[in-house]
RNA sequence: UCCUCAAUAGCUCAUCUGGUAGAGCAUCUGACUGUUAAUCAGAAGGUAGCUGGUUCGAAUCCAGCUUGAGGAGCCA
C-alpha cells in the first residue's frame, strides 16, 4: 500500500512525496550515534538519512553494509530531507570477518587495493561515478552515429586475420595444450575452426567490408591485445570505436571525430554533475589532475591543434637538437615536450601524414609515397585516443604494398578483393574507449574506469 | 619485457644507525534522541609478503622469488 522510491528520486522530487509514508531499499552507508542511518542504494552517492526513533525496531543486527527495507515518514529538517522509520525489515546478515577484511568498511582505500576486491568495488562512490560515466558515454557515442545515420555492426571477436601491425594475438583453440607441449607440433586442420585463430585486435577490415555496402558504418566492441605491456594505459581487454565511412577524407573523419568527441563531453558536463563534481573533488586530493571540470569545459570551446608529422618532427628537434629523427614514431618522451612546452594549452593535438614505416599497410599513401593520409589525435596526459585514415583503394597498390611488407596474403585476400569491384574513397578512425573514459574521468590508471581490468597477471 | 622504489594489525602508517612490535581508524563489549568519516570507556587483534643467508641477536643487512606503485618500450 506504501510506495516504493529509489534514493535519487527522492532527493530530486520530494516535494511530491513530503511528508508521505515511503518504502525504500538499500544498505546502510553509515550508522551513527544507534540512532542515525545513512541508506544507499546505487542509485545515486547521496546518501539518504534514515532516523529510528520507535522504540519497536531491533538495531542490534544493522550495521555497515546490511541491505535493509525501510517503512517510514520523509519529512523536512534543519538538515534537509531524512525519513523517520516505522519499521524496518533486514535482509541476512553481515559476516563481520569478511566486512572487516573488505573494502567496504568506511576508510580511505587506494586505487590498486580497491581493485584487489573487484566484485565490491561498485559499492564505493569513486566507482559508482566512473561506471556510470563510462555507461552514459556508451550510449551517447550510439546515440551520436544513429543522429548521423550510422549503422552499427556486429564484428566478429574471433577471426583469421590480425590487421597487421596492431599489436600480439591471442591465439585461441581446443586442441589439448598439454599433448601440443608434448608433440612440439601443431596441426590446425585438426582444431575447430581447421585453422590458426584468434580473438581479434581491431574490427576494422570487417566493418570496411560492411561500409562497401552500407556507406556509414561502425563497430563497438572489445578488442584483444597480447603484449606484455604493463602501464596505467594499456589492458589485455579494451573497448574500440571504429566508424568507417564512405567517400570521406582525412579532413571529413578529423571532422567528426573531434565533434563526437566534443559532443561527449558537452553531454557529459551537462547529464553527469553530481558524478563529476564527485570526481573533480576526489582528484583535487588523491590524483594529478587538479581542475577536471574546467579541464573538460576547456576541451569542448577551444580548438584542436592541428598539425602535420614534418612540422611536430622540426618543432621538437627545435625545442632539443636530435631528440628524435623523421620516420620514428612520436614517444611519450615527445608527447609532453609537446604538451607541456610545444603547446601547453591542455588541448588535444591532431597530428596528421605520418610517414608509411610507421603506420599500417592499408592507409592511402600522399603523393610523395613516404607519408600516409592519416591522423592520431593525442590527449594531454593521456596520448593517443583516436588513430585513422583515409584506405587504400587501388587494388594494385595495396597488393604492392602488402608483398612488400611481406604480410600473409591468404587471410586478407577476401580485404584486397573489394577493391576489384571500383575504387571507393574511404575513410575510418578507431577510438580507445577506455581512454576517453579515463580522460574524462581524470583517472590516473586505466584500470580503475573498466569494471573489470584485463591486463597480464590478472584474469578476473 | 626493461629500469627505479616499496611490502609491518582489516585499512593508513610509525618503529632513526640490527637489541622484547606501536598509533589512529575499523572490529568486539558497554553507554548515548540530532549525528553526519559521531563521541566516550574497555577488549581483542601481528611468524613484519615468501624462501634462504650473515649475526649472540634481523621488521631492520644481503640474495632470490612474489605482489604493488612510478617510469620506459609496444600500442588504443
Amino acid at each position: 500500500m506504501y510506495k516504493f522510491y529509489n534514493i535519487k528520486y527522492i532527493n530530486e522530487n520530494n516535494k511530491k512525496i513530503l511528508n508521505k509514508i515511503i518504502i525504500i531499499k538499500g544498505w546502510v552507508k553509515y550508522f551513527r550515534n544507534n540512532y542515525f542511518l545513512e541508506i544507499n542504494d546505487g542509485s545515486t552517492i547521496k546518501n539518504l538519512q534514515v532516523i529510528i526513533k520507535n522504540k519497536n525496531i531491533k538495531k542490534k543486527k544493522i550495521r555497515i553494509g546490511i541491505p535493509l527495507k525501510i517503512i517510514g515518514k520523509l519529512i523536512k529538517t534543519n538538515n534537509g530531507i531524512e525519513v523517520n522509520a516505522y519499521k524496518i525489515k533486514i535482509y541476512g546478515k553481515i559476516d563481520k570477518d569478511f566486512f572487516n577484511k573488505s573494502i567496504l568498511q568506511n576508510k580511505f582505500h587506494s586505487r590498486s587495493k580497491l581493485r584487489q576486491q573487484l566484485s565490491l568495488r561498485f559499492r564505493t562512490n569513486l566507482f559508482n561515478c566512473i561506471i556510470k560515466i563510462r555507461h552514459f558515454l556508451f550510449i551517447k557515442i550510439h546515440n551520436y552515429l544513429n543522429l548521423k545515420k550510422f549503422i552499427y555492426i556486429n564484428t566478429p571477436i574471433i577471426n583469421k586475420n590480425n590487421a597487421e601491425g596492431a599489436g600480439e594475438v591471442f591465439k585461441i583453440t581446443t586442441l589439448n595444450l598439454l599433448d601440443i607441449d608434448k608433440k612440439s607440433k601443431v596441426n590446425c586442420k585438426k582444431d575447430l575452426f581447421k585453422c590458426k585463430a584468434n580473438l581479434t585486435v581491431s574490427g576494422q577490415l570487417e566493418v570496411e567490408s560492411a561500409m562497401y555496402g552500407l556507406g556509414k558504418v561502425y563497430t563497438f566492441g572489445p578488442v584483444f591485445r597480447a603484449d606484455n605491456s604493463n602501464t596505467k594505459k594499456h589492458l589485455s581487454e579494451f573497448w574500440m570505436l571504429e566508424p568507417e565511412i564512405m567517400f570521406y577524407k582525412l579532413k571529413d573523419i578529423i571532422k567528426l571525430s573531434v565533434n563526437l568527441i566534443k559532443y561527449l563531453i558537452k553531454g557529459t558536463l551537462k547529464n553527469c554533475k553530481e558524478e563529476l563534481d564527485y570526481l573533480d573533488q576526489y582528484n583535487k586530493k588523491y590524483n594529478n589532475c587538479k581542475d577536471l571540470i574546467n579541464r573538460l569545459k576547456n576541451i569542448i570551446n577551444k580548438k584542436y591543434i592541428k598539425i602535420s608529422y614534418n612540422k611536430t618532427i622540426k618543432l621538437l628537434n627545435n625545442y632539443n637538437k636530435n631528440i628524435i629523427n623523421w620516420g620514428d614514431d612520436i614517444g611519450s618522451e615527445h608527447e609532453k615536450i609537446l604538451f607541456n612546452i610545444v603547446f601547453p594549452y591542455e588541448i588535444p593535438i591532431i597530428i596528421y601524414n605520418y610517414p608509411k614505416k610507421i603506420k599500417p599497410f592499408y592507409m592511402k599513401l600522399n603523393k610523395d609515397k613516404i607519408t600516409t593520409k592519416s591522423i592520431d589525435i593525442l590527449f594531454p596526459s593521456i596520448g593517443e585516443i583516436i588513430g585513422g585514415s583515409e584506405r587504400e583503394t587501388s587494388y594494385n597498390k595495396l597488393l604492392d604494398r602488402i608483398k612488400k611488407l611481406k604480410i600473409n596474403i591468404k587471410n586478407i585476400m577476401w580485404y584486397i578483393n573489394l577493391r576489384k569491384l571500383g575504387e571507393i574513397p574511404h575513410s575510418g578512425f578507431g577510438l580507445g574507449f577506455d581512454r576517453l573514459v579515463q580522460y574524462i574521468t581524470g583517472m590516473n590508471n586505466i584500470r580503475d574506469i573498466i569494471p573489470y581490468p584485463i591486463y597480464p597477471g590478472h584474469i578476473f
